[in-house]
RNA sequence: GCGCCUGUAGUGAAGGGGUUAUCACAAGAGGUUUCCAACCUCUUGUCCCGGGUUCGAAUCCCGGCGGGCGCACCA
């Protein structure tokens, strides 16, 4: 079959039986958002039940909820303001743009801390030529915001917002609650999905670069001193891993994950256990698994918040596209909500394992006489004693202050005395794993992986071969023809499947029942049921199966039955 | 943002300064047919948007919007 045109015969399908197309049509349509039509809905809520499901069933990980809209000082704290909003600058000869602080790389020590004037001022001083024609005419340093900035408050006095770029930042604000949750006990998770938003630049390859896009995303929070570690020998398939290039292990392999961890590859034992549970999503909803590798980034590609990632990509007609980021965040944004925030309740406790007796010798300050002795700077000194690190041997003798004066400490103004402490643990900063997975990205890789053009009898023909728990409909009932009761059995039937939690049938009458075969076959129904003039007699069915066109005949009850098991496959 | 190509029913395509824009498939109604896109009759529906040139623009020109590829960008 022709390959070329295999890409637009999908996105052809794809539009006319209203799985995903462009946004706005009518009015032009808007490069970066798409929509999911009646059927593409569906497989998507299904998607993303799975992937609720898949992490639900880990303990100690519950879902969360939060806006998108998100104020600038959450943003700030997180590092994207200051990451997204990068300048550009534009080359007025030949039209090419360029980061300004990377025109500026080795010409001053940190290019990204200056402002629009600042780096036009520098960029012209140091005569920096265009790296694609060479002449040296820029226009003025602009920003480039990626985020989609908004305001809360409809009158004057609002507050600065963007659209979230992540939904992640709805976990860490949630961090206070979540630890009260789960009784100040970690490890424990928080997962959630929904709508990211990024004003991307050039969006392309159709659902791949949205500029409004499904995310879901899971902060795993750990004690970085106690990792969890978790039986890794149940995953016995091999992955396939680039491991970092300027690392110890440089080249491709191929190994179960257990391996990987064992031999160094894959540093952190939380981070791969989280590559294997990734692994074995994409493999439920129907990812080819030869078409699946993980690669891990280089020091030097990191995001600003990462301490150690892995991407998870899929091969399809658009290359290898990263669909999963699992990144290693360490304290990172915890610490700096922390500091932006002046909360002081990200935090989690550590018992020590037998609690610390210290007892040290300390200078007691005599308030009575510091107080009178020093005034306003009494309260200072009484700080910079209890913060000494040696105890003089004898007195008088010279302190010195935080703001840098000193002063003298004599005979009467402290009292030498033992003190006792018992420390039972310490408070630290959690570690965060996170994997962030793209719905959207990942749903074309199924329908992508899950698209077979076959030939039937000279004809072409197309089938979706989704997982049944994807699919847009369970099962399709199909009377044979639309008349003599087959049309009203067809309907009490529907009617029982229907009524079957989670269950959902739909019915097609029109045309002959090859086609309508067919029409379910391109979207990927698993099951479809024939009633025909037989059946009105003796209450049985032709069930057909979808990946091989087989059919077999079974009593209503026993399918309904059958149905309610979720064991259709064994009626074969 | 830049450069090249491009936009015609739901989908895929043909055509093109002049009556009512063409074809296939799909879809709807009816007929026929005892299980895999069959057949017959009828039906619905299209020139991306705006401006210009012209007696007349779907066609030519300009701009916008959308799509493809390349460059740049992609936390």
């Amino acid at each position: 079959m022709d390959d070329k045109g295999r890409l637009s015969r999908l996105t052809s399908l794809l539009r006319r039986r209203g799985i995903v197309l462009p946004s706005f049509e009518i009015y032009g349509g808007v490069s970066g958002l798409v929509d999911y039509g009646p059927v593409g809905a569906r497989i998507k809520r299904r998607v993303v039940n799975s992937w609720i499901e898949h992490w639900g069933n880990v303990p100690n990980v519950v879902e969360i909820d939060s806006p998108t809209i998100t104020p600038e000082s959450v943003l700030v704290a997180s590092g994207h303001v200051g990451e997204f909003n990068d300048k550009m600058s534009e080359c007025k000869s030949c039209g090419g743009t360029f980061r300004s602080d990377h025109l500026l790389d080795g010409l001053h020590e940190n290019p990204d801390s200056l402002d629009s004037s600042e780096l036009d001022d520098l960029i012209s001083k140091m005569g920096v030529k265009c790296p694609s024609c060479g002449s040296q005419d820029w226009l003025g340093a602009s920003a480039m915001n990626l985020m989609f900035k908004t305001s809360i408050g409809a009158m004057g006095g609002s507050r600065s917002a963007f659209m979230r770029p992540e939904t992640a930042q709805g976990m860490f604000m949630l961090y206070p609650a979540l630890y009260r949750h789960f009784r100040q006990r970690l490890p424990f998770g928080a997962m959630q999905t929904g709508k990211g938003y990024r004003n991307e630049i050039s969006p392309r390859q159709g659902m791949i670069r949205l500029r409004e896009f499904n995310m879901a995303e899971l902060e795993y929070f750990i004690d970085p001193e106690n990792p969890p570690t978790t039986d890794l020998s149940r995953w016995k398939r091999t992955i396939h891993m680039l491991p970092d290039p300027d690392g110890p292990h440089p080249n491709e392999v191929d190994m179960p994950i257990e391996e990987a961890f064992e031999t160094g590859i894959v540093r952190h034992p939380t981070v791969a256990w989280f590559l294997a549970m990734t692994m074995q999503f994409l493999e439920d909803v129907g990812v080819e698994p030869s078409k699946v590798r993980f690669r891990q980034h280089a020091s030097s590609e990191m995001a600003h918040y990462a301490s150690d990632c892995w991407d998870c990509e899929l091969s399809g007609e658009h290359g290898w596209i990263e669909v999963v980021g699992i990144a290693n965040r360490t304290c990172h944004d915890l610490e700096s909500h922390e500091k932006y925030s002046k909360s002081g309740l990200l935090k989690g406790w550590r018992n020590f394992e037998t609690p610390v007796k210290e007892s040290r010798e300390v200078l007691k300050p005599e308030g009575s006489v510091i107080g009178p002795a020093f005034r306003e700077r009494a309260s200072d000194v009484s700080t910079a004693l209890s913060e000494l690190k040696d105890i003089p041997e004898s007195l008088p003798f010279t302190l010195s202050l935080a703001d840098g004066t000193t002063v003298e400490i004599e005979e009467g103004m402290v009292a030498r005395v033992l003190q006792e402490t018992v420390v039972s643990g310490e408070y630290f900063i959690p570690h965060v794993i996170e994997p962030a997975f793209g719905i959207d990205r990942i749903i074309w890789h199924i329908l992508d992986h899950n698209y077979l053009e076959l030939e039937k009898e000279g004809d072409e023909y197309a089938i979706l071969t989704l997982e049944p728990a994807l699919a847009p409909y369970d099962l399709a009932v199909l009377p044979l023809f639309a008349k003599n009761g087959m049309d009203v059995m067809a309907r009490q039937v529907l009617e029982r499947v229907s009524s079957i939690s989670g269950t959902i049938a739909e019915i097609d009458t029109s045309r002959s029942i090859g086609r309508r075969y067919a029409r379910a076959d391109e979207i990927g129904v698993p099951w479809a049921v024939t009633i025909d003039h037989q059946s009105l007699d003796d209450g049985a069915v032709t069930l057909r199966r979808r990946d091989d066109q087989k059919q077999v005949r079974v009593d209503v009850d026993a399918l309904i039955e059958s149905i309610n098991s979720n064991s259709l496959q064994s009626l074969f």
